[in-house]
DNA sequence: AGATAGAATGAGAATGAGTCTCATTACAAC
DNA sequence: GTTGTAATGAGACTCATTCTCATTCTATCT
């Protein structure tokens, strides 16, 4: 989480966000909403269980679902067959995703200016052509991350 | 399918990828192939069931992992549950995605080479920090397709 | 060509991430 | 406090995907 002052601030900002939807923002959603902004890289359904034990899985799973519809949240699929879950850019700087393909994790990593500049101006000629309205857009990094580098390669 | 002058050369690629891994060349394997090299966008299983259905799902799923492990097909995560599966990229020309978050449509777009040349230099970038090895990426841009976009705003 | 061994297949069972139901609990407004 | 509505928890359920195992192919050897 890097764009507010203090805890405080986010939570509002959470809070207006889920009562534009007529949703309350309730302990369990807190708790989510914490452990999300306080994580430097998206975490899977277990990671929250296992953090966040005192929230069930079924609460998790529709808290996360209500959260992304408010535009909390943001669902990654990722390159194992799990769905990761991080703060939507709102909250977070624009950024892509390292997928390693050995272990599963993602990575975080934040573009540069002049990048984002370019991919903009690309995605609207890839899309134009098509009548595809963009809304959105992810670079995927598919690969191999340190850790898993060094245990082939050592 | 694009870099083949027949699809003679396509199968005789394919069988040769899946004898370096010890594999052989089915009927089974050749229907699924031949049914996604035709096809100029990704198939999901119940595509691929309804237009090879004399190819059980059972083992249209096992031929797709086998043909993923010889590299000459490509799964990927599309934004609903269901995965999709391509020619690997040796078989295609290079291209990104575009998902429609509406119907889960996956449309194909080949970028310019001004385009990758750019991507490949900040994918360099991003992942060097990180000790990461990219082995590829994929654009992937959200938002929704031409035939949803005309139903919601007519 | 027949025999044989290992690979591939099909049908259905098993797995497991994600969703749904419904009885119970918390909350906001009066 | 009462009352109506939203949120929650536990577990049942769904359905894409994987696994199992008995059967069928196929390549190779004789």
């Amino acid at each position: 989480m890097q764009t507010f002052d203090s805890v405080e601030e986010l939570h509002e900002f959470v809070e207006m966000l889920l009562h534009r939807i007529d949703q309350r923002y309730t302990t369990g959603r807190r708790a989510v909403v914490e452990l999300l902004a306080s994580s430097e890289r998206p975490l899977s359904i277990s990671d929250i269980e296992t953090r966040v034990p005192e929230v069930p899985r079924s609460s998790a799973y529709r808290h996360l679902s209500d959260l992304q519809k408010a535009g909390v949240v943001r669902r990654i699929a990722a390159s194992d067959e799990f769905a990761r879950f991080e703060m939507a850019e709102d909250f977070l700087h624009h950024h892509h995703h390292l997928l390693c393909s050995s272990c599963g994790q993602v990575i975080d990593v934040t573009p540069t200016r002049a990048f984002e500049r370019t991919v903009a101006r690309m995605v609207d000629e890839l899309t134009a052509a098509q009548g595809f309205r963009a809304t959105s857009h992810a670079l995927d990094v598919i690969g191999h991350c340190a850790n898993c580098e060094r245990r082939v390669r050592p």
